[in-house]
DNA sequence: TGTACATCAGTGAACGCGCGTTCACTGATGTAC
DNA sequence: TGTACATCAGTGAACGCGCGTTCACTGATGTAC
């Protein structure tokens, strides 16, 4: 697990510091550990060594603190994609690949984040948030097919919304069935990011015919 | 939730007759009413009519229940894929967009069994029939490309793994993310099935370019 | 610079609750003869 | 056809446990003057 803050488990005083981000924290290790569904607001806290009253200072319920586990996980996986993309350097079909292989190393990397945002069955009517920071992460993605289809010739260029959201299902169906870090991968002859990489441009031929 | 035998609730007496299947079906309501985290062996018996010493009769625990009720999707999932195939008939490509539609129903109509064979983090290692039942599912997709790619020119024909691959990846994208019939589907400005189809009709051409 | 005060972010004890699981048991069913 | 017996599939009471949540509280921190 990543440590996104210093003092994950350290204590100073009374006071913790930081224990709205060092429940976040341990949420995503003991997701990890058992799954979206093994986790309570109770272990939590006695994992960040605070009293089980403590975390109600932070979140509401078990939901809640789900909840902003998924919009930060969003957040970092939004960065992961933007950064991989690069502004389309050097050329929008490399960075388009990156972008791609972004996807899956999320999948594979963070685990937990992963299944807090897709697969936690929190709904976005009850966490507006989440679907504003899945949003801005489809955005990413979006704006990428924007830039490829600027260069494609002028009679094959598709809706941007359908291209996105056709890059989008297939990133994620190899990323939830064939990339995600942990045990209910499931296994092929072959690595998630040559599938994928085959897959986008088979598409783009499609696109080009 | 269909139904599948004819006695989910009655007791005829002293013995339930059907309780392992009877347990099953409560687990999808339970599974739909709260999502897979909230469903417990306990409230299964109770919502079954039986004492809450029963349920061990007949399975060992609650994950081991849950990948019964996933094993049981995977049969229905795998039929309705057979069926909407029917063999190829009248050709491939109109076999084929039924067996896609056919994906996408099932997320549609059966979210419990999609989240209970997907996303209820169940390890293939610890449930080895789930294996079994996924690969069955995947051998009707498997052959419906088969017999798809023996309708193109010799020299464009994909390996089969791969193609299969490329098509469970964009059906299970799209329905995971689009077509699941739970509060967690993200709304988009079209049919599911519209972009299914239209996503495959570009690959086939990316294939024949 | 010091002091009073408000606010923040914790404590820890307590509670009710439902779950998982075990136990000796018993009613119902099937079968050998 | 009847009877004895084995087995199956339930009961219901009990237990220990951990969770969620509330409560009055208190230590630490920030700020007005």
């Amino acid at each position: 697990m990543t440590s996104k803050n210093g003092h994950s488990g350290e204590r100073k005083g009374y006071h913790h510091g930081n224990l709205r981000q060092a429940l976040i924290n341990t949420a995503l290790l003991l997701i990890s550990e058992k799954g979206a569904a093994g986790f309570t607001i109770a272990e939590a806290a006695r994992a960040a060594g605070v009293s089980p009253a403590a975390p109600y200072r932070h979140f509401k319920d078990r939901d809640a603190l789900l909840a902003d586990v998924a919009e930060q996980g969003l957040g970092v996986f939004a960065a992961g994609l933007s950064d991989a993309w690069a502004d389309g350097q050097p050329d929008p079909r490399a960075a388009f690949q990156r972008m791609g292989r972004a996807y899956l190393a999320f999948a594979r990397e963070e685990p937990s984040y992963f299944a807090a945002m897709f697969e936690s069955g929190l709904s976005f009517k009850s966490y507006p948030a989440l679907q504003e920071a899945s949003d801005r992460a489809f955005a990413v993605l979006r704006d990428g097919c924007e830039a490829l289809i600027a260069t494609l010739p002028a009679g094959r260029r598709p809706p941007v919304m359908m291209m996105a959201l056709h890059i989008w299902s297939l990133s994620h169906g190899i990323a939830a069935l064939f990339s995600r870090g942990d045990d209910t991968r499931r296994s092929i002859p072959m690595e998630p990011e040559d599938l994928l990489e085959a897959a986008v441009l088979i598409y783009m031929d499609g696109l080009n015919s």
